[in-house]
DNA sequence: ACTCATAAGTGTAAATATTACACTAAGTTA
DNA sequence: TAACTTAGTGTAATATTTACACTTATGAGT
C-alpha cells in the first residue's frame, strides 16, 4: 500500500439519507428534489456533498437540519455506494445513511422541495438513489425484527394499534393482531400507562403505552429476535 | 448540493479486509504488516489504496490475490470508516470489507508478511484497524446466526464436529452438541454422505456431510434464524 | 488380546414459543 | 336506539428450545 502518490486524492464524498418517520398512522420517508440542471427538480434522496474537512456524520446531520430543521436524530450508516459513476469533475462516493425521526418532531413542515411520502409510493430517483433506498428498506426490516427500533419512531405514549400499524408497514406484511400483542407483552418492553384516549379516526378510545427504556437498552445491546 | 467546486475532490479511498478461513479445526483471520515507515512491520489488516478509476471491489479482490493468491472469494462490504484521520497528503476513507475463504483454498501459504492467526489473538493494529476488525466480528456473528454462511468456510465434505467447532468459535460460546445437531438436521441443510473418515487428532471416524446448495440458496435469500 | 484413553454419536422430557382463528366491548353517528 | 366502527381479548394444536449423560468405535500402550 503506497499513498505516496497524490494522484489517489481525487475523490469526492457525498451522503444521501433515507429518513423515516411515523405520523401516527403511516410510516413515511423523505424525498427531496435535484437543485440543479440536468434534471433539476427530479426526485432524489436528501443528499449533500461532504467537505474535505467535515465528518460524514456531520454532513448527514446538516441534511437533516436543512430539510427538517432538526438537531435531534438517530443516524446509522448504510453502505458506501461507490460505482464508478462520475460527474465531470471526478468520482463521487456516496456514504449513505438512514435516519429515524421521533414522532414528536414530525409536525413541522419539511423545508421547500422536501416532502414526506409513503415508502410504497417511492418514485424513480436520480442516480442510484433507488438502490440506496432499497438497501435502507432491507436494513430497516432487519433492524425492526432484531431490535426494538420501532420505539424511535413512535410517540412517547402510543396505542397498541399504532405500533401494530408501524410494524406491519415496516415489514410490509400483515401481522396477526392477537399474536403480535402477545409477543409484545412477553417482551416486557411496554409499560401500561393505565389510561385511554381517543385516536384520530377511531371510536373506542385506545389504551396507551410507553416503552421501558431500561429494558430497551438491554435488548438493543444484546440483540433480540422478534421473529415476526 | 453543489458539486461545481473542485475543492471537494481531495479524498483518497482505501480498503481493508477482514479475511476469515477455517483450517479444519480453527477459525482464522489474516493479518499483514505495514510496508513502510512509520511503524514499518507493524501488524495491520490487509489493505490497499483504491485507484481513482478502480472499483472498490476490484481493489479488495487485488488484496486477496496479493496476500493469498486467490481469485475465488466471497466479499462483502462492512462500512466506510471515514474518521478525519489524515495522511500528510489528505483524507483517506477506508471502505472496509470482509471475506470468507473456502477451506480448499486454505492450504497455500500466505505471501510474505501475511499470516493466519486466531481472532482471539488479534494484536493491536495500526490506525483504526482494530475497530474495523471488531466491526467484522460482529457482522460475522450476525451473519452466521441468520444465514447459512458457515458453509462458505467449510470443506466440501465435513464432519459434524467441524461445523460445531466453527460455529462455537464464530459465536464465541459453547453450543450444546446435541441441540446443535438437532437444529442443523431440522434445517435440512446437511446431506448425509453415508461415509465416515478419521479426522486429524481424532479416534473414532467421523461421519461426513456436505450441504444442500438448493436449500442453502433459498435460506440465504429469505434469511433464516438459527437462533443459537 | 486386553485395558485404557479419547473423541464420536445419540434421546427424552419439561418448558416455552408459535400459529391459526372469531367474537365481545366501547363509543360514535345518523 | 340501532347501526357502525375500531379496540380488545383466549385457547388449543403444534413446533421449538433447553437441560442433561451415557454408549460406541477406534488407537495406543502394555
Amino acid at each position: 500500500m503506497s499513498t505516496h502518490d497524490s494522484s489517489y486524492f481525487q475523490v469526492a464524498l457525498s451522503t444521501s439519507l433515507v429518513v423515516y418517520g411515523f405520523d401516527g398512522e403511516n410510516l413515511l420517508t423523505l424525498i427531496g428534489q435535484k437543485p440543479q440542471e440536468p434534471y433539476k427538480g427530479a426526485p432524489m434522496l436528501p443528499t449533500t456533498m461532504v467537505k474535505p474537512d467535515q465528518s460524514v456524520e456531520d454532513a448527514a446531520a446538516a441534511v437533516l437540519t436543512e430539510s427538517l430543521g432538526l438537531s435531534d436524530y438517530y443516524l446509522e450508516q448504510l453502505n458506501a455506494f461507490s460505482k464508478l459513476y462520475r460527474k465531470p469533475e471526478g468520482r463521487v462516493v456516496n456514504i449513505a445513511h438512514y435516519s429515524l425521526i421521533k414522532h414528536e418532531l414530525m409536525e413541522r413542515k419539511p423545508a421547500a422541495g422536501y416532502q414526506w411520502i409513503r415508502p410504497k409510493e417511492m418514485p424513480d430517483l436520480v442516480y442510484d438513489h433507488n438502490q440506496i433506498f432499497d438497501f435502507a428498506q432491507e436494513r430497516l426490516k432487519r433492524r425492526v425484527k432484531h431490535r426494538p427500533i420501532g420505539f424511535r419512531l413512535l410517540p412517547k405514549e402510543f396505542s397498541f394499534n399504532q405500533i401494530h400499524l408501524l410494524y406491519e408497514q415496516t415489514l410490509g406484511k400483515k401481522l396477526d393482531k392477537r399474536n403480535f400483542h402477545k409477543k409484545l407483552m412477553r417482551s416486557k418492553l411496554l409499560i401500561d400507562e393505565h389510561k385511554a384516549e381517543k385516536m384520530d379516526g377511531s371510536n373506542k378510545p385506545s389504551h396507551l403505552y410507553s416503552f421501558n427504556e431500561k429494558r430497551y437498552n438491554k435488548l438493543n445491546l444484546r440483540g433480540y429476535d422478534f421473529k415476526f
